[in-house]
RNA sequence: GGGUCGCUAACUCAAUUGGUAGAGUACCUGCCUUUUAAGCAGGGAGUUCGGGGUUCGAGUCCCCGGCGACCCA
């Protein structure tokens, strides 16, 4: 950084730093000998109150200096720390004449010190730190964004999270929700059994899904490969292997836009249990979302978007058919060619973007115009085979596959089948993707056939689930868009 | 990809019809020994997102571009 760019702010504080340095103080020293936090520096003191223990309570408290009311002889200010904030009480009697000048010349809004005293509450009431001594312990060259207001510019929020979390209370609180959520569904999961696994970002070939990737290149390998789109398919080779039930927590890429609902990097939860199906899947999502929502929030039911929404067991669950006749009064049973659905929807007059096949405009007429209604929590099932290429068929219907999707506040949430672990039927599939693919769809899946040879050492059967952990912080947060919810979204470059 | 809105001091925001770019916070100086959005007095601080155009004169009008938010596809 240049420092002749530095602006007004920046001059005078770093005209500070080297002030100190030339008194032999140094601004960045290494060490701090912090004995309470602001928490337990308040809370010692009113057990002692309560107690009416005659030694005074005496703490050396650290943070950053967030508040700075200057009166004359004396000062009050407020440091925050990670979890909370106390009142420091600067006297020119207490501290002595040079401590004290010192402190209103050299400290600044955002530095970060330390502050030695006893505690002892104010005229107002407020346990507070009456300073003895004090120390610097980081310089901040930076003013912090108003106090009131706080910052609020959406853009600058996103672009430096640092600045939106230091002065944003609110935001620190989802974060750690999500943290929250995180540490909920790992301990459901291994209190059911499951295992927690490591599968590659870094993939030769990318599946599990239907999306564009992104490319790297490896160096020493020569070659280029993908970042993976899902985890779906290696952690069913791990079931082949012998594990029974096995999930990952990570993150996926997908080469596509951006939207509220929408980051190319997202962090999801696919987990696989040997010897169930979709059903168990179904019980599965159910039972931890509500365990989630009860240990993370203390209850099942939330609040999305203006909606009061219950998360108890057990979900609605409709089959796509009936939940598109609900809304569309078709019935793609009957409308079961492309042409018969492409003249239905015309018929009623619907707008649905033109796909190419049947499976792809049951699909987008149930985005379209089923998705939004579902607020319920709600277990769509039944979806059609052709969009479904590693979910096993139903036996009474050959066009449709033990597969369900879930909805909440609007929301699709997560994704599951009972998995297709015929390696000729799965073979079948992925050549139906491969024509699909040369006839111009770029989110056709590519052929694996590691994975076909996995299939082919027998998978048991299996029932699979994956979620986003992204949106399912914007529910348990109520926060509509993404990005709110990821620390450091997606943004185009500034210039 | 299309539409709407936005981008002005470090932050939050003003600026009438096109007529000297302002306020609060923050910063600097002074006063002030129980304040808490402390108070009082004074002062400094701008690539008005970038480029071009119209005009005697552009933060404001027009064109091109950038970034963001929301809506639509």
């Amino acid at each position: 950084m240049d420092l002749l760019k530095f602006n007004e702010y920046q001059r005078t504080r770093y005209q500070k730093v080297i002030e100190l340095r030339e008194l032999g103080i140094e601004p960045y020293p290494p060490r701090v000998s912090r004995t309470h936090t602001t928490r337990q520096a308040i809370a010692e003191f009113e057990r002692a109150e309560r107690e009416g223990t005659p030694e005074p309570v005496r703490v050396t408290v650290a943070g950053r200096l967030v508040a700075w009311r200057e009166m004359g002889k004396i000062t009050f200010a407020h440091i925050e720390d990670g979890e909370g904030r106390v009142q420091l009480f600067f006297q020119l009697n207490t501290l002595g004449e040079a401590p004290y000048r010192m402190a209103r010349k050299y400290l600044d809004l955002g530095d970060f010190i330390e502050a030695s005293g006893e505690m002892f509450r104010t005229r107002t009431g407020e346990p507070t730190v009456r300073v003895q001594s004090w120390r610097l312990l980081a310089k901040a060259l930076n003013p912090p964004p108003e106090k009131w207001h706080g910052l609020t510019d959406v853009e600058q929020r996103y672009r430096q999270r640092y600045v939106d979390l230091m002065s944003n209370p609110e935001v620190r609180r989802i974060f750690v929700i999500r943290s929250k959520i995180l540490r909920a569904i790992r301990d459901f999961l291994d209190e059911r059994g499951y295992i927690e696994v490591e599968t590659p970002i870094l993939q030769p070939v990318y599946g599990g899904a239907e999306a564009r990737p992104f490319i790297t290149h490896h160096n020493w390998a020569k070659r280029d490969f993908y970042l993976r789109i899902a985890t779906e398919l290696y952690l069913k080779r791990l079931l082949v292997g012998g594990f029974e039930r096995v999930y990952e927590i990570g993150k996926d890429f997908r080469n596509e836009g951006i939207s509220t609902k929408h980051n190319p990097e997202f962090t999801v939860l696919e987990a696989y249990q040997a010897y169930g199906d979709y059903y168990d899947m179904m019980e599965l999502a159910e039972t931890c979302w509500a365990a989630v929502a009860e240990r993370v929030l203390g209850s099942t039911v939330i609040t999305y978007q203006g909606h009061t929404i219950d998360l108890k067991p057990p979900w609605r669950r409709i089959t796509m058919r009936d939940a598109i006749l609900e809304r569309t009064g078709i019935d793609i049973e009957q409308a079961d060619t492309f042409e018969a659905l492409q003249a239905a929807i015309k018929e009623r007059g619907l707008h649905v973007d033109p796909k190419p096949t049947w499976g792809k405009l049951v699909d987008e007429l149930f985005s379209e115009y089923v998705e939004p209604t579902l607020i319920e929590p709600t277990f769509v099932v039944d979806y059609p085979r052709e969009i479904s290429p590693l979910a096993k068929q139903k036996p009474d219907n050959p066009k449709l596959v033990e597969r369900f999707e879930f909805f909440i506040g609007g929301l699709e949430l997560g994704n599951a089948f009972t998995e297709l672990n015929d390696p000729i039927e799965q073979l079948e599939r992925f050549r139906d993707q491969q024509r699909q693919r040369a006839a111009g769809d770029e989110e056709a899946h590519p052929i694996d056939e590691d994975f076909i040879n996995a299939l082919m050492y027998g998978m048991p059967p299996t029932g699979g689930i994956g979620w986003g952990i992204d949106r399912m912080t914007m529910l348990y947060t109520d926060k509509a868009s993404i990005r709110e919810v990821i620390l450091f979204p997606q943004l185009r470059e500034r210039q």
